[in-house]
DNA sequence: GTGAATGCAAAACCTTTGCAACTGG
DNA sequence: CCAGTTGCAAAGGTTTTGCATTCAC
């Protein structure tokens, strides 16, 4: 048996491995619905995994961001932040208290279609972010 | 006279001064469609004012932005880029390039309302990025 | 005149990298 | 076995900061 419930299989593909390191960093960002940086990924895995370096985890990151299992999240110049959230959705970033919050597309919406995309331009992906201040700031 | 055609008096408030290094910073981004990093602002504005220092620059760009005579564009964790088009605009990324291009929004469009905005939240700015190939890269 | 801005260098900060030791498949 | 990964430390690149000097108003 290779994996079980708490070890769910992981196709990284590109010949990447499935090392602990990799499964812990993982499993942190599926635990955790905030959306942590390096550093409180780093220091959430080093409960369980004390030996593990902070160098490792944005290695970890970088490989599970490349195999398309998380998502990297950039707000301004603030440190990256990750998520396992992968459904079509954009940001809310609080300019209080700094929280990322996942907000949901209203449905028929489509990004793609309210601007317009230079002629003979091709598309990848979309972002969506906002900024202002949270149900709890807002106080 | 404290101002002509070449030399536009700008309000940066807050009790800011209108300094030269400020005004060539300024001109630079003006005169420059494209989105210049502060590398490329500086080694513009050296041209004309070879004792201005990087640091300056940075300090004017980001008391420019305050102003909110400029606009401060960030894309994924590259070096921030400026940009003096101060209307409602998304922009377009080329990932083969680097090349970031205003793009207008459709009229009517309305990023706003195409997301789920928490309960309570209040909302200071949207940002629409898109990434994807250039027409020019795209051949 | 006086508080604000400059310029320089050094620091801060996040992130990547080089490399020897180790390990997953 | 052996390419891929780890952990450590050191480097990298962008941006900020401390401070004496200079300047705009």
């Amino acid at each position: 048996m290779s994996s079980n419930a708490e070890n769910p299989p992981i196709d990284l593909g590109g010949g990447h491995r499935m090392t602990p390191q990799r499964r812990e960093v993982y499993e942190v960002l599926m635990e955790h619905k905030d959306h942590p940086t390096a550093t409180e990924v780093f220091m959430r895995v080093k409960e369980r995994m004390p030996t593990i370096s902070l160098a490792t985890v944005y290695n970890c990151l970088d490989t599970l961001a490349s195999a398309g299992v998380v998502k990297q999240v950039n707000v301004d110049r603030e440190p990256s932040r990750y998520c396992g959230n992968l459904t079509p959705h954009a940001h809310f970033h609080c300019e209080e208290c700094g929280t990322v919050l996942d907000i949901d597309l209203k449905e028929g919406a489509e990004p793609a279609k309210a601007v317009k995309v230079p002629r003979g331009a091709t598309v990848d992906r979309f972002e969506v972010a906002v900024r202002g201040h949270c149900p709890k700031c807002a106080k």
